[in-house]
DNA sequence: GGCCCACGCTTCAGTTGGTGAAGCATTGCG
DNA sequence: CGCAATGCTTCACCAACTGAAGCGTGGGCC
């Protein structure tokens, strides 16, 4: 019997509520990052480990498997020396990026109210 | 020097990518839940304990404080008893809404994606 | 030959976030 | 009296994420 849903582990309430669903593929704190990097095409662990500064190389490693369970990224390797790997989006993968083009927009409204807000504070308290 | 963002904690790597921004507001694990439910307007503790079922009283109060804080959500409060508490979003919350739409509709084609290949797989196995 | 580097990880110990269960304060109801 | 209801808080625990370190391999450098 498979499972409804390939996500992770600590599961939402309503597994038939699609913003839930949604949620639940993208709550992991890098994931949506990791999936804007990867619209840029295909790319290298390390080159992922550059673009998220602050990643740790685990998680990075975690979110990457996740997402391939999922079915979100595909993983290519080459058996070179050094080893190389690279990750590319999948068309499901590819069906985030819309979401993640939203994310940007309210966040650039949101960066711009905040500055705002601060310029106008500011001046007062100083 | 004011803080760019009055986000939790676990910042992420780019303080000034809009992404990572919303990224941030939305990671916690029911922060968007909690916004869908109080998009249907005022709403109190106990209402919405019951509407995300398996959230935990902890978490609940938790995510409504720092949405309280990051001016998402405002909390009114009736001197009762028992008590009475109602949330309610702000306009800056307000604002997340068309992105839960998204996850809302991206939800739903995958879900039904994931039940067709759930009834194409399912019968071979069978 | 010996050394270090690059890469894609994994392992480790520690911090943070979320969990279920229980408790607290108040007062009306039976 | 005892219990219910509400909006929390506290507790001990587990899962996710963290930074630092290690691993295996072979190539470049000396």
């Amino acid at each position: 019997m498979p499972k409804a849903m390939p996500n992770h582990s600590g599961r939402m309430a309503d597994e038939t509520c699609p913003v839930c669903a949604t949620a639940d593929i993208i709550c992991g704190k890098w994931t949506i990052l990791v999936i804007r990097d990867l619209a840029a095409g295909r790319t290298r662990f390390c080159e992922l480990e550059r673009s998220l500064a602050g990643i740790s190389p685990r998680t990075l490693s975690l979110r990457l498997r996740a997402l391939e369970e999922e079915g979100m990224v595909e993983r290519h390797s080459f058996p070179e020396v050094p080893p190389r790997v690279e990750y590319s989006l999948t068309e499901k993968g590819q069906a985030l990026l819309p979401l993640i083009e939203d994310m940007r927009s309210y966040g650039k409204e949101w960066l711009k109210v905040c500055s705002e807000a601060r310029a106008s504070v500011a001046p007062v308290a100083a």
